[in-house]
RNA sequence: GCCGAGGUAGCUCAGCGGUAGAGCAAACGGCUCAUAAUCGUUAGGUCGCGGGUUCGAAUCCCGCCUUCGGCACCA
C-alpha cells in the first residue's frame, strides 16, 4: 500500500540570498528523503516556498529605498534559481505572498479566534520615532538598568546576560539610526498556548520515534508556555481578519505565524494548480498520511509546539477543513516526524553575512557540480553535531572520495564494457564469488532503504559508498582486464556481475546525487527518468498578479526502489565521466575569495 | 545567569555498558581496465580532567576545565 508522505521543508526567509548551510540543514536532507520515497513508490508531496513578510524584509527595503515587495520580490527569485540549480525536487516551491496563503492564513486566524484560542492584550511597544515603524526588542539599545552596560539590547544585556524589556532601558535608541524610541500602547493578538498545554506534552512525550534532542528540547520548552503575540504593528503582512482591523495598515499578522501556516497552504496551492482542488487532503486529513518537517535546529518549537498548538486549535476546521462533507470531522495531522539539523560551520566560524564569512549557494553551483556540493554537504554535513565545511575537505572529499570511489567505479566499469562489449553482455554461470557480490550489493535496498526512511542520511550514504567500494575490490580480484585476453566468456561474467552492481547503486545514489544518477541511468541504456527535470511555471491569481512556483512532474519517472532488470544485450550509450576531479588550486582560489 | 549539546587517531567524524572504529593524511607493497584512479598491509588513541556506580564505562552518575548553541516578538 502506497503511503501519502507530506515532505514539509523550512521556508527559506527572502531578505538576501541563502548560503550552503541552509540548504545543507533543510533542503539537501529533505530533498534526499522525497526522492528515496518516491522511488517507494509512495505519494510524496513536498512544500515549502520563500518566507517574505517580517521586520528584516521591511529594513532591507528601507536600507534601499524600495518596496518590502521590491526586495522579496528579487530573492524569492534568487532563492528559487539556488534551489532549482541544486535539483531540489519540490512538488510546489511558492510564496508566502500569495492571495492563497493569504486566505488561508486568514482562514486559521479567524478559526482559531472565533474558538476562543487568540487573545487580545494591550502592550507597550516601542516605535522608530522617525518611520513610526514598529522597532522589535532586539532593535532597541540601551544602557542596562540592571549592570550599567551602555550597548544592552532591548530583549537582553549582552554583559549580564539578564533578559530585559525595552522600556526599562535607560537612554534608549533604535539600532537602525540612532534616534529615541517612542513607547505607546498597543493591542495585540496572543496565541493561547497555555491551552494547548496538556494535549502538546502528552503528544510531544508519545513521539518516541524523534530524534531525542528535538523530543527533550520541546518538552523542556512547554514546562512554560505562555501566550504568544501573533501580530505586529508593521505594514508588511497578511492583515487581520476582523472587521475592526479591515482597513488599518499599522497590524499584521506576525510573520512567523504565517510562515508555518505555508505548509498547507502550499499543499492547498499544488492541488488548485494540477485542476484537484480537494487532493490536499489526501494528506492533510487522511489520518494515515505522514508528515515530515525539515529545519535546523533554531525553528524546533515553531514545529513542535507553535504550529501543532495552531493545528490541534484548528481541529476539523474552519473554511478549508469543513469545505467536503466526506472530511468535515477530520483534523487536521500533526507532524509525524520533525528532523531538525544542526548548524554548518564556515572555516571554523560561523556563517556571518555581513562580516563576510559566507558562501552562497549561487558562488558554490557557479563554479561547481550539483552533486559535489550535494554529496559534501549529505556525508559531512550537521545532521547530528554542528560540523565544519572547509575548502580543503569539499575539494578531498570530492576527489578521494565522490570521484575515486564511485565515479572510477562507474568510469572503469562502462568505458570498459562500451569498449570490449559495446551492450550489456551475456554471461555464463555465475560463479560463488560472483552471486556472493550481486546478493551482499543488493542487500542495500534493505540496508539503505531502512537508514533513509529514518532520516539517517549520512550513514545511509556511508553504506552507500561501502557497497561501491566492495565492488572495486572484487574487480581487483577478478581483473577482467587480464581475464578477457584468455577467455572472453568469463570476462563477460564477471562484467555482467559488476554492471547488475552498478544498476543498483545506481538506485541508492539516485536520491543524494540526481543529476550523475541520471547520466548513468542513460549510459547504462536505460530509458526514461530516473531523476529527471524540475520546472518553473507562473500562476496568475484573481488580482491579476503572478507568481513562480517550482515544480515537476515526478509520475512519469521510472526508478523503483528494488532490484531491476538488467536486459542481457541493451545497448550502452558512450559513457563520460560522472564527476570532475578538482585542482587543489581551488583551495587557495576561494580561500583567496574569502579573504577579499 | 539559566537550559542544552559537544570535547574519541595528525585532520574530519562514527560508536554511546562487554576485547577502541571509518575515511583522509603517513609508511610499505600489488595492479595498471579506469579522472596518476584502484587493491592490500602497517603504523597511529591511557576516548577533555578527577571521582563514583558496575564483574566490566568513550558508553551511566557527580564535579571540574573547555568549545558551541538556545534563552521566546531576528527569522
Amino acid at each position: 500500500m502506497p503511503e501519502h508522505i507530506l515532505v514539509a521543508v523550512a521556508w527559506p526567509y527572502a531578505n538576501g540570498p541563502r548560503h550552503i548551510g541552509h540548504v545543507a540543514g533543510f533542503g539537501v536532507p529533505s530533498d534526499i528523503f522525497a526522492r528515496y520515497h518516491r522511488l517507494r513508490g509512495n505519494h510524496v508531496l513536498m512544500v515549502s516556498g520563500t518566507d517574505e513578510h517580517g521586520t528584516p524584509i521591511t529594513l532591507a527595503a528601507d536600507k534601499e529605498g524600495i518596496t518590502a515587495r521590491d526586495i522579496a520580490d528579487r530573492y524569492s527569485k534568487v532563492i528559487g534559481d539556488d534551489l532549482f540549480n541544486l535539483g531540489l525536487s519540490y512538488d510546489t516551491f511558492t510564496r508566502t505572498t500569495t492571495e492563497n496563503h493569504y486566505a488561508v492564513t486568514q482562514d486559521l486566524f479567524k478559526t482559531l479566534y472565533d474558538k476562543g484560542y487568540i487573545l487580545r492584550q494591550e502592550t507597550l511597544g516601542a516605535f522608530s520615532a522617525t518611520t513610526g515603524r514598529t522597532l522589535p526588542d532586539r532593535y532597541v539599545e540601551g544602557t542596562c538598568p540592571i549592570c550599567g552596560y551602555k550597548d544592552a539590547r532591548g530583549d537582553q544585556c549582552d554583559n549580564c546576560g539578564n533578559q530585559l524589556d525595552p522600556v526599562d532601558l535607560i537612554d534608549p535608541r533604535s539600532k537602525v539610526d540612532g534616534t529615541t524610541p517612542i513607547f505607546k500602547e498597543t493591542e495585540h493578538f496572543l496565541l493561547d498556548l497555555p491551552a494547548f498545554g496538556e494535549r502538546l506534552r502528552a503528544w510531544i512525550s508519545a513521539q518516541e520515534h524523534w530524534r531525542p534532542n528535538v523530543r527533550s528540547f520541546s518538552l523542556n520548552f512547554i514546562k512554560e508556555l505562555k501566550p504568544r503575540s501573533i501580530t505586529r504593528d508593521l505594514d508588511w503582512g497578511v492583515p487581520i481578519p476582523l472587521p475592526e482591523y479591515a482597513d488599518r495598515d499599522d497590524k499584521k499578522i506576525y510573520v512567523w505565524f504565517d510562515a508555518v501556516i505555508g505548509y498547507l497552504s502550499a499543499s492547498i496551492e499544488w492541488a488548485n494548480n494540477r485542476g484537484t482542488p480537494e487532493a490536499w487532503r489526501d494528506w492533510w486529513q487522511n489520518p494515515e498520511a505522514r508528515h515530515y518537517y525539515f529545519m535546523g535546529k533554531d525553528n524546533i518549537v515553531f514545529h513542535t509546539v507553535i504550529w501543532p498548538g495552531m493545528l490541534l486549535g484548528y481541529g476539523a476546521g474552519g473554511v478549508y477543513g469543513q469545505a467536503v462533507e466526506a472530511y468535515r470531522d477530520t483534523p487536521l495531522q500533526l507532524p509525524y516526524n520533525v528532523v531538525s539539523s544542526e548548524f554548518l560551520t564556515m572555516e571554523g566560524k560561523k556563517f556571518s553575512s555581513s562580516r563576510g564569512v559566507v558562501i552562497y549557494v549561487h558562488e558554490v553551483l557557479s563554479r561547481y557540480d550539483a552533486d559535489s556540493l550535494r554529496y559534501f554537504l549529505t556525508i559531512a554535513g550537521p545532521e547530528n553535531q554542528d560540523t565544519d565545511f572547509t575548502w580543503a575537505e569539499f575539494v578531498r572529499r570530492n576527489n578521494d572520495e565522490l570521484v575515486a570511489t564511485w565515479g572510477n567505479l562507474v568510469n572503469r566499469t562502462l568505458t570498459n564494457v562500451y569498449k570490449n562489449f559495446g551492450s550489456i553482455p551475456q554471461p555464463g554461470a555465475l560463479a560463488e564469488s560472483d552471486s556472493a557480490l550481486i546478493s551482499h550489493v543488493e542487500g542495500g535496498f534493505a540496508s539503505i532503504g531502512d537508514l533513509l526512511a529514518t532520516a539517517r542520511f549520512k550513514a545511509a550514504l556511508t553504506e552507500a559508498m561501502r557497497l561501491a567500494g566492495l565492488v572495486n575490490i572484487y574487480l581487483s580480484e577478478q581483473e577482467p582486464w587480464k581475464v578477457i585476453k584468455v577467455d572472453r566468456d568469463r570476462a563477460a561474467t564477471i562484467w555482467y556481475t559488476v554492471l547488475r552492481c552498478v544498476n543498483s547503486l545506481r538506485i541508492y545514489f539516485t536520491p543524494f546525487l540526481p543529476f550523475s544518477s541520471q547520466k548513468l541511468h542513460e549510459y547504462l541504456g536505460h530509458d526514461g527518468y530516473i531523476a529527471g527535470p524540475l520546472e518553473f511555471k507562473e500562476y496568475t491569481e484573481a488580482s491579476g498578479r503572478s507568481h513562480r512556483v517550482l515544480t515537476g512532474d515526478y509520475t512519469g519517472w521510472v526508478g523503483h526502489w528494488e532490484v531491476s532488470e538488467l536486459p542481457v544485450g541493451q545497448a550502452l550509450r558512450e559513457p563520460k565521466a560522472l564527476f570532475k576531479k578538482l585542482d587543489e588550486k581551488v583551495i587557495e582560489e576561494e580561500l583567496a575569495r574569502l579573504g577579499g
